[in-house]
DNA sequence: CGCCTTCTTGAAGGATCTCAAGAAGGGTGG
DNA sequence: CCACCCTTCTTGAGATCCTTCAAGAAGGCG
């Protein structure tokens, strides 16, 4: 089993290579953690609100909303995550959920023990470091989306989130075209942007007609990413990708 | 200085101590943390976005609110920090603001430096454990903000954040009424909930005449918890207050 | 007392929602 | 390969919530 998951393990030490600093032998011990391999469909949940977990899940194929609710039923997406993402990583630390994840589309995830995850974090505190530097930047992307809710209007919202998600899904974006797959539906972006699936859809036919983006089945193309851009008043700073080597962080020595 | 300090770092254990265990030692070294007194005038940045930090504040008294903002200027509060809180504890592991903080009040805060606070988590793990899980709250209090300015009507949006500072005030609500100090303007409370301070000041007036809460001068007061409580759609689960002292975790052993 | 911020209220306009119904698309079984 | 079904998309028309603009009242502070 450890040996068909090191490729997905293998993404998640990418991740947390790409903003913190791990030794060889910590790295070793990313690759090493064991999981249990499971497949959510669309619209079930992943973790239930309130439940108390005994394992985070690492995203390996597919997408997950952190979800919030209405009294009325009405839904809001608060995060989405991607292939790669561990959506709830924090529950190593804070068991009980406090909103569900829910399988956005056909989803495999990795169930990983908090036993080893906590085992690896108390033998290589740089391990606990770069797990707790990932909550931080979950918490500034959600940050933002408060922004993107709260004062932005349609356009600039749905705008916004697609840039977020470029960046996030690494589209090379250089030559102001770029296409990548996203197998939302239009309910679904309004539920994440805090509209109505009818007004997406007039505001993704604006965006199509001014050669900004466009959805088309299960993927976004983008037209023109300085639009778009502009549009959504995007600045990925927060997102604090593509951090340069000597930009990433260690706080604690070698062990 | 360590001295004076002692009354401000006892809240911030107490903080710490309410979600987590620590040894009598470990708090010590929390009691221990040197400080620098500072204060801010409402209006007045106390991070800006895009510094990098190496210290972190611990909001003595005042009001701090983290900003986001709009290509337009438009300002949008999307989190509000009160005594006792460490509204940038994840600076120490993420010393690049992504978003700025700002006194909402006159503030006094106690800078930390991050070297102080990175000895003291790495000499004790419990202590890394206990500040993680500290920005987990954050983050979950940041996803229910989503919930609010994405899904919820002037009425329920102003109810709902009434009810967190309530709470997280630890306002004594039993007996149906409660008051307490918020130093706030109209217009803050829009920045927070994604309103104009006009729609503030008309939504206010009818929970008034409702009489479910009223606020007069810089202070709230509850006339009906539980219809306030309703009409914010309110669970405060996610805030994790008021744990019972078995409910409190630690997932490091003793050094 | 006077100034400046904050609060309050009115009227009109705009962005988004609701309701509704038809079109398009994707998957499944015959 | 076609027919069918169900989800998703698309578009229209009217209603609603919230905003904008404006101006006066109230409140705090020197």
């Amino acid at each position: 089993m450890t040996l068909q998951n090191q490729p997905n393990l293998q993404r998640f030490l990418d991740r947390l290579t790409s903003r913190s600093v791990l030794s060889d032998e910590e790295q070793e011990a990313i690759l090493g953690l064991p999981g249990l391999a499971a497949q959510a469909e669309t619209h079930r949940d992943i973790v239930h609100l309130g439940e108390v977990v005994d394992h985070a899940c690492l995203l390996v194929e597919g997408l997950v909303g952190r979800f919030g609710q209405n009294t009325n039923g009405e839904r809001q997406i608060t995060a989405i995550y991607i292939s790669g993402d561990m959506p709830d990583l924090h529950s190593v630390v804070s068991p009980r959920a406090t909103s569900a994840l829910q399988a956005l589309a056909t989803t495999t995830i990795l169930r990983i023990p908090h036993g080893a995850l906590r085992s690896a974090a108390a033998r290589y505190p740089a391990i606990a470091e770069a797990f707790w530097r990932e909550c931080t930047v979950d918490a500034a992307i959600l940050s933002q989306w408060v922004v993107n809710v709260g004062c932005r209007d349609a356009k600039a919202r749905i705008s916004h989130l697609l840039c977020e998600l470029a960046v996030r899904y690494k589209a090379d974006v250089r030559s102001g075209e770029a296409t990548f797959l996203l197998p939302l539906t239009q309910e679904h972006l309004g539920d994440a942007t805090g509209l109505t699936s009818v007004h997406v859809n007039r505001t993704l036919k604006v965006l199509r007609e001014r050669g900004v983006a466009s959805l088309r089945g299960r993927s976004v193309h983008i037209h023109d990413w300085d639009a778009l851009v502009q549009m959504g008043e995007f600045d990925g700073t927060y997102l604090q990708a593509d951090m340069e080597p000597e930009e990433r962080i260690r706080i604690v020595q070698a062990v």
